[in-house]
DNA sequence: GGTCTATTTCGAAAAACATCGAAATAGGGC
DNA sequence: GCCCTATTTCGATGTTTTTCGAAATAGACC
């Protein structure tokens, strides 16, 4: 992955309403969620949500797919777990850390 | 670990500077970096470096050390793997989901 | 084709962010 | 105590983000 992408993908999450909306998405599994569901856990505007999803969707953390008038979204967890990968893959490439890679898998 | 704060390293993990200064820490080790290394690796204004650095120090990802008069600065390795948790962990809370599991680990 | 609900796009305003150069501080060595 | 290097703080500027309400679009159903 290349790090524009890793850092657009965090980018993404690390807003407090967006994060939250993407762990429903990540915790409702294959299932999906439809986008009123979310506004109403959520409690914001509809238009406010609509960019947040865009926003998600843009970096491929999120799908959408229509089901008559409502919109399914799902977590992509591919592309959730190669952003983690991204994080840890190249751990201490650059030095002998032992140690360190002990202390991260603890 | 909170949203709240899950959300604040990754918004400092979303911004392609500091992206890149963290992943040089990371791949560093144990051993760290001094501010100076990192200033002629980004090839940015001593001052901007200062300010993301603070931001990941605010988040709990890198800390600091003195030797001297340079400061070495590392990645924090536990935290890093607090948020990857947090992110993974809840997986399909909400829903049965072995093939999307399945998925997610392939 | 008209109407209903679901969702997005538009337009705007306040807040936050990224970046720089210049000036200030921290610590060590003479 | 003075100077030198390393780093941070200050102040300013342009860009991006977050959020909303109002208006527009999408699709189903009659």
């Amino acid at each position: 992955m290349k790090l524009e992408q890793a850092a657009k993908q965090l980018e993404a999450l690390g807003n407090p309403t967006r994060l939250n909306l993407y762990r429903i998405l990540v915790r409702a599994g294959e299932a999906g969620r439809p986008v009123g569901f979310l506004q109403e856990s959520l409690g914001i505007a509809a238009s406010t949500l609509s960019h947040h999803l865009h926003r998600l969707i843009l970096t491929g953390l999120v799908s959408q797919e229509r089901q008559a008038t409502t919109l399914i979204c799902r977590a992509n967890y591919p592309m959730m777990n190669d952003l983690i990968g991204f994080l840890a893959d190249e751990c201490c490439a650059d030095a002998a850390c032992n140690t360190a890679a002990d202390d991260a898998a603890a």
